[in-house]
DNA sequence: ATTACTAGTAGTCGAGTAT
DNA sequence: TATACTCGACTACTAGTAA
């Protein structure tokens, strides 16, 4: 968790514009901004450069400071929440994406017993062996996000003999305004976000006659939750 | 200023939905959640409740907490801070409102020769001697407060023989694709959100046909600023 | 000019506890 | 059980200053 003192030195250095180009100010000036002195803003700096929130380049000179993609991401979280409290709980979340076809892993993973159990138990189907891989627009990875900040229905991993396999995060979801199924998010290292993966108990691809590039509309109510 | 750990207190109780409604929790409750200790919980309930953020009723069974008016606009603050850095600063501003004949106090205030004044050297024109006013609905009032964000143009107050006059909050800004003017944000006491002020060195009404109900359209270009 | 170390201090925290 | 006070411990601050 990232000390509430060093979240406004992070939030400080955005209103500069700092995620956008490399910021070069003076310690003196950034504490001016955050009502500190040099020094303290100085030792802020150096311990969000330690978090990886914030690259640092020092010089007698002044400080140049451009925000990670790790601090764009935290104060994101933040921006997410607080979204929720201003403009209100929508009931819905509404994503489109393209189908096109990934590795076929998906497959892979909904067959393992282990996760199959779970999906009967959790969310009421038996997962068709196979995933719904759907291509997002920006606009639509940043509805992902935002769906993404509220709780899930955790499918546990577990180690298999090969292999562990890492939990998955699901929302249950209306696919086409027909088929019941959810969104699967896999904790994956190397991970995209601009994909998102539809289980259902039928198989899709013909059951909703899609073809590749079809567009699919996913549904995930939000009222579940709370 | 709000202490950033102080900020933090109050965005935690946001995420328990203390703006919606009284939330009751234990301060320990709370202290867990934050990641600290009761005595911190309880104290930070009372300097937020000391500042006006929130409100508190305490019994021996524990806390009501309701976040204020106050509290919500501070939050608001942020969000709104966090939305530009998150999403992107938009080019531009579009507002859309219904004419209405208000109290003729802008008629007063743009004849003032010391605003008269100013507004020909800082926005480049003489003001018709009268403010178009528009309602807003809920969705256009929050792109207001987004506007506000931005660093106005500031018209100064100054002490008239009767009266003294406030400062005036000015954006350039074109009416209905075809007029130049300004919107202009006049800090009142009594100050109602969903009216916005529109100035302009033509009579509008005229130059645009404008009746009472008409969609106007505002649009205010971001890019001066920065 | 700068940054950032050291050292002393102000402020914040949490254990104990009264209510 | 609660909240919230006191007070010792510790954290985070700023002044002074070196580099």
């Amino acid at each position: 968790m990232v000390k509430p003192v060093l979240w406004h030195t992070l939030y400080k250095l955005s209103e500069f514009e700092a995620h956008k180009r490399v910021l070069r100010l003076s310690t003196v000036r950034l504490g001016q901004a955050m009502g500190t002195s040099q020094q303290t803003a100085s030792r802020h700096l150096s311990e969000l450069e330690k978090m990886g929130f914030i690259r640092k380049e020092t010089s007698f000179k002044g400080v140049e400071v451009k925000i990670t993609k790790r601090g764009l991401e935290e104060l994101r979280r933040v921006y997410l929440g607080l979204k929720k409290v201003v403009e209100g709980t929508p009931n819905e979340i509404i994503l489109r994406g393209k189908l096109f076809t990934g590795f076929r892993e998906g497959g892979y993973y909904m067959s393992q017993r282990e996760y199959l159990l779970q999906f009967r138990r959790k969310l009421g189907f038996d997962p068709y062996p196979g995933t719904l891989n759907l291509r997002l627009t920006s606009s639509e990875v940043r509805k992902k996000r935002e769906l993404e900040t509220y709780p899930p229905i955790i499918i546990e991993g577990f180690k298999g003999r090969r292999r562990s396999f890492g939990e998955v995060r699901c929302y249950p979801a209306t696919i086409n305004d027909e088929v019941e199924g959810a969104v699967a998010i896999i904790k994956r290292t190397h991970y995209d976000d601009s994909i998102l993966e539809v289980v259902s108990p039928v198989y899709l691809r013909r059951r909703l006659n899609l073809k590749e590039g079809s567009e699919v509309k996913v549904k995930v109510p939000t009222s579940r939750i709370l």
